[in-house]
DNA sequence: CTAGGGTACGTAAGCGCTTACGTAAGCGCT
DNA sequence: AGCGCTTACGTAAGCGCTTACGTACCCTAG
């Protein structure tokens, strides 16, 4: 290997200005006890070498540390993937690096993860994905998390509430209750929920808004069948031949995720049922493709996008005693995957 | 906040040890010079401390850096998100963290973006996104990746070879061939490509390919035109826009990637140009998403996830003289948006 | 004119690790 | 027995920063 010239080190920066190490570091992290002259002297100096703080010399001495762990369940599935594009944008906007763990929905594997992160020593810690009914399940995480803020660490979570940190929370009740109820309009009285593992709490409440919304109905009353499976697309899958098999008379499926929405729309594809003639189909989050997909779907939207700068931007401000709860808005996009109920 | 005991260090670990700093990190690093027995005591000792090395003093001391910088155009689209997903997957396997970073499809942010995880001091790099035509474009980059791997860093690209470093390529041409031949073995004769933007190889190679193949077709005549738009779902719908109107005779368009394709056939749907009866259409890259579109899409699979892994597992390895490279397969899918061509 | 206090800067002590070098013990060889 | 070599370990010097503390200096008030 040859060794072109090393990278300019804060003495370098320094010598050149004639100051001390100290003054030198405290002028460019803006630091007071130095006179706006000389502070403006050393940044100039700087930039002219294209210095660049070491950032492991940084935060071991000490410093801040500017690298945010980002949790997902698996970046190539839209839902992580738009909330990653969010928080990767404000990072870069704000000077900071963001690792990216996958926890693959798993979650042993995704404690795992944390405490890599956290060892690892980020400095602010994002996790998504669905949490867990039983709190039990997420007690573990959520003391890891308590210790790494005690610590000084920064955390916030996206779409889950019970960690014990700030929080965006999509009101999933609301939208569950709204999908229900656009369906209902259209005349549907056979309802099935393709819904995504049960135990999860973003499926119970998307659960829970639909069943309010049947209840609420008194007169006129609606068979809802709900059927778990994963929260993918193969789960999607699954749960419509399910559907299909055991609840022959469903005229609507409710999938209680987007991705879902895919696996149920290509289960009815090659069973050729008919979308929405003979079964009407409706997601949750709208992802990107849904607009795309055949036929375009009917959904409730999330700014997952927005989530993910907002979760960042929680995790910036100072902590407060209290976690904070952000909710964020949701639409209901009507497309052409729902349409009346057949009338048999 | 309170303080919980602190991590333990390395210190803490040769003290329980009875052994000294150098022992226990010699033995924690596999290297030689500690007895079998004493070296598998202090892992003992380590594993029972939940010990971890604290990431920034074994950089700074001049030990391996362990975190990989990936950089995308874009995380939210599905094929960057499928190869960072194969990145991630590995480097969790190797126990490494991935750095994530978006260049937005600009070159020179792209740059930034690239010096930006340099003087973070990454141990690994990967670069993913197409390359420029133009020479001078990329040197900036060539320049920073070899400066770099000088330096000891290791990089690796997925999709560009003019850079210098290992890569693994999927073979552009081929594909683009085996497009246009589909089309033309289905009696097209009037095809169109959307293409993205003029000046980026990936685009070149897989228009080169297309031309070959309509080139060699020497009876029978085919009239190509090339649009030139983004590579983004936004840029699809341009350009078909401008093919509907400026090529109307046109029976296929080639969209050189998924993402376009999506555009394109949302084009067409709107402007109700039934696909394929009207209008065969395909893309290039089976994104996972390609089989659910609206008709679901003929196109050429490149393995993504498998990409994204390759180039790391390339990384990894030693360095060599000359730049390796790894051709990756490639598969023509056939799909329900490609039909024969219509007998006007 | 001097005590007290603020401001601007320098000195030096780490942060937690890796590693070059030093040393003592044990070995085989002449 | 004495030599040199290897092996197993310890000592200590950094890596490039941040920051507590110390020291000039200047300003104001008494």
């Amino acid at each position: 290997m040859s060794r072109a010239s090393r990278r300019p080190r804060l003495v370098d920066v320094a010598e050149h200005a004639a100051v001390s190490l100290a003054t030198a570091s405290r002028a460019l992290a803006g630091r007071a006890g130095v006179s706006a002259e000389v502070a403006d002297r050393i940044r100039q100096i700087a930039r002219e070498l294209g210095y660049v703080a070491n950032p492991y010399a940084r935060t071991l001495a000490g410093g801040a540390t500017s690298t945010v762990g980002l949790i997902v369940h698996q970046v190539d599935d839209p839902y992580f993937a738009e909330i990653a594009a969010g928080v990767i944008q404000l990072a870069a906007e704000q000077g900071l690096l963001v690792q990216i763990c996958q926890s693959g929905r798993d979650p042993d594997y995704e404690l795992h993860q944390l405490r890599h992160l956290i060892a690892q020593r980020v400095g602010i810690v994002l996790i998504s994905g669905s949490g867990y009914d039983d709190p039990r399940m997420e007690s573990a995480a959520r003391a890891e998390l308590a210790a790494f803020q005690d610590h000084g660490g920064r955390a916030a979570a996206i779409g889950r509430h019970a960690l014990g940190v700030d929080a965006v929370l999509p009101d999933n009740e609301a939208g569950g209750h709204a999908l229900a109820q656009h369906l209902m309009d259209l005349g549907h009285r056979r309802i099935a929920v393709a819904a995504g593992s049960a135990g999860l709490t973003t499926v119970a409440d998307r659960l829970a808004g639909v069943s309010a919304a049947v209840r609420q109905r008194g007169r006129s009353p609606v068979d809802l069948a709900v059927v778990h499976s994963a929260f993918t697309r193969d789960g999607g899958r699954a749960a419509a031949e399910r559907i299909l098999n055991e609840h022959p008379e469903t005229t609507a499926i409710i999938a209680l995720n987007d991705v879902m929405a895919m696996g149920v729309l290509s289960t009815l594809r090659s069973r050729r049922v008919p979308v929405p003639a003979r079964m009407s189909v409706v997601g949750f989050d709208d992802v990107s493709v849904a607009a795309d997909l055949a036929p375009s779907l009917t959904t409730i939207r999330l700014p997952m996008t927005e989530m993910g700068r907002t979760a960042l931007t929680l995790a910036l401000k100072p902590r407060t005693t209290r976690p904070r709860r952000r909710p964020t808005g949701h639409l209901l996009v009507v497309r052409d995957s729902t349409g009346p109920a057949p009338t048999s």
